[in-house]
This record gives structure tokens, C-alpha cells and sequence, in this order.
DNA sequence: CCGTGCCGTTATATTAATACCGGTATAAGA
DNA sequence: TCTTATACCGGTATTAATATAACGGCACGG
């Protein structure tokens, strides 16, 4: 009953997705960006140092809308190049 | 502090994101979804319902790939109906 | 009539997301 | 040098997401 806690392949998938969001922001501000899309800044940086691995699915649409990327392809980016190898073994 | 409770709006939000997503499930059972997309059936229940109204991101990806949607398509069908009033995401 | 199984619901337990605060470090500018 | 702004980090507080378990409904078959 227990909310799986999150397992190092869901972490690593997150710190991938932190670093696409990092490279989509550019030279721009975490500030900034974040402003623009609503959320606070310590969301964002934890998003994209991969402390918070699993964000809320309308704070990624935000920050999306707000890097001008599209959400399908953000989800793809991160699930390409970890999909099937990182998470075989697990006994 | 910590953590802004959900407003009636996001809940709103929830209820119409859940609604398109039962729609979109059409006769298909909850479990039979929830288990192709790698969630409990409860789980997928309680979005469907809004009683979960800010799921994560890569939860509502696998339910959107288990359905055959577009997650932009996803984002952009529940802010229509409600994004008449310049407001900034948040959670 | 009574199990057996499936489905949806309700209740509970635990983890994680989000937000705020203080502190540190670095670089640019007055 | 001092100030300012940005990013990073640790801790704390609170809410919400998710999973497990237990409950009732509804079919089907014995």
C-alpha cells in the first residue's frame, strides 16, 4: 500500500528530462522561465537537477508552453536512450 | 506555505481532464487500460473521477500512449473550456 | 441459492512534489 | 570594494499522488 518509492531507472529518466528542460531554456533565466510559465523557481531547478523526477504533468505542459516545445516530443526525447536497457535487472 | 492547496479551478481542471480521458477510454475497461499503460486501476480511476487532479507527467504519458493520444492534444482539450482568464499555472 | 470472478469504489498508508527560508558561491557592475 | 543578481544547496512544512487492502455490485455457472 505504499506508493513504490521511486526506482533508480524513474531517477535517471528524470534527470534526463531535467537536462533536455535545461538545454531548451538556453541563456534564458530559471527566473524567468519559470515566471513565464507560473511555477516557482526552486520547482524548476529541482526539475532540472533531477530532484523532483516525476513533476506534475500540467507543470511540464506550462513549463513547455513557456520553452515553446511540444510536450510529445519531450516525453519521447527522455524515453528514447533509456527505455529498455537501464531497468533489466532488478533481482 | 508549502505546497498551495489546489484551487477550485485546478480541481476543475482535474474533472475535465478526467472526463476526456474516460471518453477516450470508450468501452474499455479501467483495468485493462491502467494495465497497458503500467498504472493501478485506481489510479487511473481517480484521474478519470478528478480526484486526482494534477497527475504526474510521465503517468499521464503512459495512459495517453495507452489510449492513443497526443499529449499536446491532451493539454490543449482541457484548457479549452477554461483558459478565458489570463491565469498562470501552478502545482 | 450460493460461490467465483471481474469491475468499480472507498479507506488507509506511505512517498514524493511543491513551496518557503536561510546560507553559500560566483560573476558583473557601480 | 561593495552591491546585486543568479544559481545551487540543505532543511522544513504541507498537500497531493500513488499503491495496497478491503468492500459492495453484478454477472455467470454450479
Amino acid at each position: 500500500m505504499v506508493r513504490t518509492p521511486l526506482t533508480p531507472w524513474e531517477r535517471q529518466r528524470g534527470e534526463r528530462f531535467g537536462a533536455i528542460l535545461r538545454r531548451a531554456r538556453g541563456d534564458r533565466s530559471m527566473v524567468e522561465v519559470a515566471a513565464a510559465a507560473g511555477v516557482s523557481a526552486e520547482t524548476l531547478r529541482k526539475i532540472e537537477t533531477g530532484r523532483a523526477p516525476t513533476p506534475a504533468f500540467f507543470t511540464v505542459a506550462a513549463l513547455a508552453s513557456a520553452l515553446g516545445m511540444s510536450l510529445d516530443e519531450l516525453a519521447a526525447a527522455c524515453a528514447s536512450g533509456a527505455g529498455d536497457e537501464g531497468r533489466a535487472l532488478s533481482a
